[in-house]
DNA sequence: AACGTTTAGCTAAACGTTTAGATGAGAGTG
DNA sequence: CACTCTCATCTAAACGTTTAGCTAAACGTT
């Protein structure tokens, strides 16, 4: 592949105009600007983004360390994060953790050591959490995604999974069903204890006891909801709504209770919470609390680059955002 | 961030000391060795990958192009390839094009400017592709994924779409049904032209002529598929079975019937194509043909980084892997 | 003692850019 | 005409690595 010199040399000019012609740095006359141009596209020179990144120390990278894209949850905030960084000039760099702490670590040492100008980062909800001690250390810029340690310091953009809670059960409340089961992903992860929270505020609210039978946690997964909601049918014990932590398992949750022969919603209504894109279109249309998913991506990309932007990243106060969410109602909760 | 100047001043050694220790490629005493350990960990010291790729002119970065990440059948795609590319200690650079000419080629002139080792394409299906002539003069190791031109020479691993639409159809016939719709992407779409040229010959075999009036196109989309049918159903005129050229399709199809009154399958068969993750987990459970993705993804990325570390990439013979479908007998296709 | 051999560790030259500062041709001024 | 200014263009020094090739100490051989 040509270099800057082969050019230079095609155009009998210094590498310094074809630097200037490049990246339009300085005046440079028509005549040379002209031969500078031709011989880039005679030798179809492309600029060696190491090279320069080497020397004007940004590299116009940004990572985003996610759990799963295979969740349905997130390639939206993605495709939100990556139309502002194409729009900025940037790349994104994605890596999926799985939520695995060695790939957390090797990934983010990779990040690193490309010299990305910032990270987002949806995997991180203590403030322990090596990755995040790791990014602290690193001095990089820093947007923590959906995810974030209680009393965490610095740009962070997340969603009121509290009002989630509360929206989703308030409405179950209002359809007259006082015996509300909740399934969450488990007490350690933070979007679903934060909704099972807002769960028990409306219950506590509306001065109904939670029926603690019924909460259950099923790791934010189809199956798991589906078998443990079987098992669950087949005692005969079964609660009269459900909130599920996330679509996924709503779904798998009806998928249990027809199976064993219940009616969605006669018998058992559901609300579910993320909207993901499936949601509307499920035989049953799901009824569900909707995030602004792409917003969250778009929010996030943008509050990076201007951290990366702004001139002493180091004490330029922070931001939090917190996305409120709205109800979406449609079939699965038994309203008209 | 520290320097291997730096690291190699803390510990008393030259910098070709420090880079043996962390190539481990020439020996190093103990001692030094130690030290300079030392002094890494002391600085928090990272090795700069733009330096040492300029160097080295290797980047261990691979580019994976393809058109949309929020299409489930991707997610998977890319997973196969990540892992795989881990294992290696290689990065994956995943762009999203939404089949926009200009973004692809934004992108992919960003890809080349980084110097990626080599890039996976599954956007390119046609031999004039400029995506494609630019990847040929740029001399960049290339695995096209999933699309291909008619007649391209080089690395490629693709599904058997005609053998998905042969199985497919067959299915319906071996049911009993004879009047059976297809619904296509567009003509333009090689896998959605080939899964239809399935359909065509086995309708041909059984000696059975192509209902016309029945073989629509709707983008592969779901919203798109709902409408046409919901269009057709309200005509009183539908077919007994119908085979979608994609999962998502298959999903529209069927809300569209249920919403006018018709039953699955009892009134009209449907199989769809790709078994996306959902499509077990919808409450009509689908009949479809399923395509191993991950091991796409796998294979794919197992080419590519074959075809890098091959002596001369040029003449190196190239590789057409075609991946075989086999068919998914659930509820939607009223067997059983 | 003189020689060659081995080898741990070093020096310095790349890699392909960006950019501060040098250069020198023209224009403008008194 | 001598002077300063302006400004298009160039020269050369970085940026942080890798690595070929060198140095010199230590050892073995005769």
């Amino acid at each position: 592949m040509a270099t800057m010199r082969e050019v230079a040399q095609l155009a009998r000019v210094s590498v310094a105009t074809v630097s200037a012609v490049i990246n339009n740095s300085t005046f440079v006359s028509d005549e040379l600007k002209e031969r500078v141009i031709q011989a880039i596209q005679e030798l179809d020179y492309r600029p060696n983004a190491l090279a320069r990144s080497l020397k004007s120390s940004r590299t116009r990278l940004l990572g985003f360390m996610l759990s799963n894209i295979t969740n349905p949850f997130y390639p939206e905030i993605v495709l939100g994060a990556e139309d502002v960084a194409r729009k900025e000039g940037y790349n994104i760099f994605v890596c999926t953790t799985d939520d695995d702490e060695e790939r957390a670590q090797t990934y983010l040492d990779s990040m690193l050591e490309h010299r990305v100008d910032g990270m987002l980062v949806g995997t991180v909800d203590e403030l322990s959490d090596p990755t995040l001690r790791k990014l602290k250390a690193a001095q990089v810029p820093l947007v923590l995604v959906n995810r974030w340690p209680e009393g965490y310091k610095g740009n962070t953009v997340v969603l009121d999974n509290i009002a989630a809670g509360i929206l989703a059960t308030n409405h179950l409340l209002s359809l007259g069903y006082r015996e509300i089961a909740f399934v969450g992903a488990s007490r350690k992860i933070m979007t679903s204890r934060q909704r099972e929270d807002g769960y028990r505020q409306a219950m506590k609210l509306a001065g109904i006891p939670v029926p603690e039978h019924f909460v259950r946690y099923c790791d934010y997964s189809e199956e798991r909801a589906y078998e443990e909601f079987r098992r669950m049918a087949k005692t005969g014990r079964v609660p009269r709504a459900v909130f599920a932590g996330n679509d996924l398992m709503a779904f798998g949750i009806i998928r249990a209770f027809l199976d064993e022969g219940f009616k969605i919603p006669e018998d058992v209504a559901v609300v579910g919470c993320d909207d993901i894109a499936f949601s509307s279109k499920f035989f049953i249309p799901l009824t569900t609390v909707h995030f602004h998913k792409y917003e969250m991506g778009k929010l996030s990309a943008e509050l990076l680059i201007k951290a990366i932007n702004s001139p002493d990243s180091e004490d330029s106060q922070s931001d939090f955002i917190q996305l409120k969410p709205h109800l979406v109602v449609r079939k699965s909760c038994g309203a008209n």
